[in-house]
DNA sequence: ATCAGCAGCC
């Protein structure tokens, strides 16, 4: 729409001649500029930028914009202003032949808080060359300190803190708030603490940079101490002390103390505004009180996008999807964060079918445009479900719409490819991306793919070209490749890269590194090493170390070290149903049947029940579900057909039962291979070879890790169907081929 | 004139 052009030609002529801006008045109210000359009055009515372009062209003709106070204005308007055009003004700021002060810091301060505060330097750079003309004061260094902590540049930080000092502005309390600010994000919160303390008169921004601090920098016990502390030396808390304060609460999942700073904000006479609402509703829905933040939201005289949109979120999070659903039809109009915010809650949350059927209602509906976001939430959905026709629609839309292929976006697409079986398509996708360009992430989630595709020696090639290329790995590069290591067997490469990871790269090793050196030990038979190892841990074990643990008891049949895991685990979680399965196998595998029986009985005392086995396989776009003895599929008769065609066969070739892992599920002699012939994975793989012509492989996910029984039934039916069968279970993928596995029996 | 603050992402 093009904007209601303003009457300049109806200004009075002398306007455009004569002016004499030394007896323009100016007052500021609200960062608008208001002065007594008319052309300035206008540029106060603009409502557009091309309006207040065309004051610009009007001061150019009336010679206004030749004073440097009137033109400061104008650069100012654009700087500020709703119409904000920060280009704009840097172009006009470029014209002004001597700006004074007032116009560079006004500069200085749009690009500080733009999107490329980088600008603010380069601007204040300038200055300092200029030095003959001006100076910086005390007004410049919080918006250059603030532009160092949007770059996290560290270094430029301290040389602005040292060129205050020497201007003598070392104890003005607006730059050591801002360096309070600038350290936290920086992540040196001591260094930020240091500065707070030596503040010699602090103002309630000193006391909030560092309550913000805190609570950001997930040291929320210690804002809530100084919000305390605060308060004992009476000073007033305001809003934004109550939101930093209300953000410390949230990050504890702290509801008692949340529900005591609500109280305080009424105590205080506090204002209620949309942001401080906000803030509470985000800490009562993440704290787990849906009731508390309920009430307000319905007590609310004001909501936005925000306040629906954390409401929808904190209903999906604690899985009542239907009020979830509910809020976000009821919501005046669903913005793309909105549709982002279900469709991630459902991803999260693992309902990946729920997620990719929201972002097809979002397709059809055509109410918002997706975004990258979106682009994200939806890849992992198919990632988990193993998805991989969608994943590669999504790719299409991705390249159609010419998404930008961020960082995030590119991890995205190498994920969903790797975890759909598609190795080479992950690859594909991490080729494309620039060298310079990839990220550390990007390296990461390449090794990852090698890691569960039992690649090893592929992931540890990659890790040397990534140090080739000057990449720093961090802690997930590390846990990915300790992973690749375990999965390969590759267990003095391993150890080799646990002992460098902390002494050459400089990565502390934590629990999910422990956990991946346990596994591989384990899993390689030196269950002795292993136990040391956990020993010596400087943290508590998780409760992966101790079913990693157990897992390698299972598979070397240790019955002692195995009872010593898993009472671990279950102290640590005791919901985990997989430790007592674990566990019953193993006394099953030594026939300990009064074990496996009490295992049983506690078990069903405390209500657990064993998660259920599930492979999904996709074909023609559908995804097709089976659980165990299943038959609920429109062609259930045909895959029953198949599976029996496919175990005479395998008898012929010398196949026999292996039933050491269904022993403990079913007691009945004759029931037990009955059992293991309907394993999920075995009726999906049916129906693949049904369904899917010769060329293709037949791909099915499974929810638990494959049994033995079942990974040697794939492993023949490869050789005898000469098919492909790529199988992914809860860890890793197997790729069936010609009578072998991609693991090597290894798993 | 300045400094601090709310939802969605591997």
């Amino acid at each position: 729409m093009a904007a209601p052009s303003l009457p300049i030609t109806s200004l009075p002529p002398h306007h455009r001649v004569s002016l004499s801006p030394a007896t323009s008045s100016i007052t500021v109210n609200n960062g608008r500029y208001f002065s007594n000359h008319p052309t300035i009055l206008l540029a106060n009515q603009c409502s557009n930028s091309k309006q207040l372009k065309q004051i610009h062209a009007q001061m150019l003709r009336n010679g206004l914009f030749s004073d440097p106070f009137s033109a400061s204005i104008l650069v100012s308007a654009f700087a500020f202003s709703p119409l904000q055009d920060v280009d704009y003004a840097h172009k006009l700021f470029d014209q002004i032949p001597k700006p004074n002060i007032y116009t560079w810091n006004a500069l200085i301060r749009a690009y500080s808080s733009s999107q490329v505060p980088i600008q603010s330097l380069s601007i204040f750079t300038q200055m300092l060359y200029r030095s003959d003309e001006v100076l910086p004061n005390k007004f410049t260094y919080p918006f250059v300190i603030k532009a160092a902590s949007e770059l996290l540049d560290m270094r430029l930080g301290e040389v602005l803190l040292g060129m205050a000092i020497k201007m003598s502005l070392g104890s003005d309390v607006f730059i050591l708030n801002s360096l309070i600010h600038f350290y936290s994000s920086c992540k040196c919160l001591n260094s930020a603490y240091r500065v707070f303390l030596n503040i010699p008169t602090k103002d309630v921004v000193s006391w909030n940079s560092m309550i913000t601090g805190f609570a950001q920098g997930d040291r929320p016990d210690e804002a809530l101490k100084l919000f305390h502390e605060m308060q004992g030396e009476s000073f007033r808390p305001d809003k934004v002390t109550m939101m930093s304060a209300l953000t410390a609460c949230t990050k504890k999942l702290d509801l008692t103390t949340g529900r005591w700073v609500h109280s305080n904000i009424k105590r205080y006479g506090i204002k209620e505004s949309l942001n401080l609402n906000n803030a509470l509703l985000d800490m009562y829905t993440k704290c787990g009180s849906l009731e508390d933040a309920q009430n307000l939201f319905d007590k609310m005289p004001e909501k936005d996008i925000v306040s629906w949109t954390t409401m929808v979120v904190g209903y999906a999070k604690s899985g009542d999807y239907i009020t979830a659903r509910k809020h976000f039809n009821t919501m005046p109009n669903q913005d793309i964060a909105a549709w982002n915010a279900l469709i991630s809650s459902y991803e999260q949350s693992g309902n990946p079918k729920q997620a990719l059927a929201i972002f097809n209602e979002l397709q059809v509906s055509n109410k918002a445009k997706p975004d990258s976001v979106t682009m994200v939430s939806t890849l992992s959905a198919c990632a988990q479900m193993g998805a991989m026709d969608m994943g590669g629609w999504i790719h299409v839309y991705i390249k159609k719409h010419g998404f930008n292929l961020t960082c995030h976006l590119t991890t995205s697409l190498i994920d969903m490819y790797s975890k759909c079986g598609d190795l080479n398509k992950a690859l594909e996708v991490f080729n494309s991306v620039d060298r310079d360009k990839r990220g550390v992430f990007v390296w990461s989630a390449m090794v990852a793919g090698f890691a569960m595709h039992g690649c090893g020696r592929d992931a540890i090639e990659l890790f040397k070209k990534m140090e080739e290329n000057n990449v720093k790995p961090n802690s997930v590069t590390f846990t990915n490749l300790l992973c690749a290591c375990s999965h390969s067997g590759l267990v003095s490469e391993g150890r080799d890269f646990f002992k460098k990871m902390e002494n050459v790269y400089g990565v502390v090793p934590g629990v999910k590194h422990y956990a991946c050196m346990v596994d591989m030990l384990g899993r390689a038979g030196h269950l002795d090493e292993a136990m040391e190892l956990i020993n010596s841990m400087p943290m508590p074990p998780l409760a992966s170390v101790y079913g990693a643990l157990l897992g390698a008891c299972k598979l070397h049949g240790n019955v002692e070290i195995a009872e010593e895991a898993s009472s671990r685990l279950i102290e640590l979680e005791p919901w985990n149903h997989g430790a007592y399965v674990l566990l019953s196998n193993i006394y099953a595998k030594f026939g300990k049947w009064e074990k496996v029986a009490m295992l049983r009985k506690r078990m069903k005392d405390i209500g657990l029940k064993k998660e259920h086995g599930c492979s999904s396989i996709e074909i023609d776009n559908r995804l097709h579900e089976f659980i165990v003895g299943d038959n609920s599929h429109p062609q259930s008769e045909i895959i029953y057909e198949k599976l029996n065609e496919i175990f005479e066969k395998l008898k012929l070739i010398g196949y026999e039962a292996n039933r050491s892992q269904v022993l403990q599920c079913v007691e009945e002699e004759d029931m037990q291979e009955h059992a293991l012939h309907l394993h999920s994975e075995k009726l999906a793989i049916a129906f693949g070879l049904i369904s899917l012509k010769n060329s293709q492989p037949i791909r099915v996910m499974k929810n638990l890790r494959v049994c033995k029984d079942c990974h040697n039934v794939a492993k023949m039916i490869s050789k005898v169907y000469d098919k492909e069968i790529l199988l992914r279970d809860r860890y890793r993928f197997h790729h069936f081929k010609d009578g072998d596995c991609s693991c090597k029996d290894y798993w």
